[in-house]
DNA sequence: AAGACTATTATTAGGTC
DNA sequence: AGACCTAATAATAGTCT
């Protein structure tokens, strides 16, 4: 653009890059800045150097122009759960909560088992003692009553 | 910048404003590209005319860019969790692999309970009754170990 | 790597159609 | 709104330090 002409391709002296990459990014920041002030445009620029150092300049916040540029994408699935601050919170108390569930049942079922009573009392003991019975008691008869239904299938068939 | 050099303040006439947006967006364009190009830059540019028509560039993928911004932003509440669409997805795969583990645990304590045994075969029944047994059994032993410790106790006390 | 210089090219304000 | 024109300004490649 001066001096010489040059090519719109990657430049390969390192050096050379280095600065023309110094001097555009100016450039561009400035035409970004020129742009949004007489146009009242709404801006934002990222730029990452070919090193990964972060560059970036917007008119308003560059959130709000993201949140923005979300809504209007056409990619809804991928950019528009962006406001996913609260979707993810609220994934995480749903797990939260379900984790307690779970380890509650958990804890309950080993108890039921007849397993790590020693955390128990002897009054917790007693309890879970009954539970179980009451369990087992429900579990035979309703075993006893498919037995003799069994039978009953049994002998219609002989 | 050419017949007459003009003031970088918001253009009052707004033909003249759209007029100058169209050309100068165009340039704004046009450099982002080149240096991307030129310099091996990441670059991401959104622009919202004021009349809130969008146009956007982006020298890999707009999400990439955002995401990797996000990364290196000093905001991290609120923009590093845009990444979240893994992250959520990661979230509610975890939350479904422990839901249904919590089901499961609730049928089998339902089970050992005398609950809900219409849905299980004669078999079955009888293979938690066994269960139902060693628990109780395990639960009884405990009991008794716990109440011949605590009549211990009350002899040395006495 | 960062600043200044400058010859050249690129962009663009203000037009016209 | 678009394309083209053109004079004038802006940006910058190459160079030096």
């Amino acid at each position: 653009m001066t001096r010489q002409k040059i090519e719109i391709k990657k430049i390969d002296n390192i050096t050379a890059r280095q600065v023309t990459f110094s001097k555009r990014r100016r450039g561009l920041f400035k035409k970004a800045l020129e742009l949004s002030t007489l146009c009242d445009a709404e801006i934002a620029l990222i730029v990452f150097s070919a090193t990964g150092k972060l560059f970036d300049y917007s008119s308003s916040s560059m959130q709000q122009v993201i949140e923005r540029y979300s809504f209007h994408s056409e990619n809804p699935d991928k950019l528009r759960s962006q406001p996913s601050v609260d979707a993810l919170e609220c994934e995480r108390n749903k797990y939260e909560s379900l984790r307690i569930e779970l380890e509650e049942k958990t804890i309950e079922l080993r108890h039921m088992k007849g397993e790590e009573l020693q955390e128990l009392s002897l009054e917790q003991i007693k309890e879970l003692e009954k539970k179980v019975e009451t369990g087992l008691s429900r579990v035979t008869k309703t075993k006893d009553q498919r037995v003799v239904k069994e039978i009953g299938f049994l002998k219609k068939k002989v």
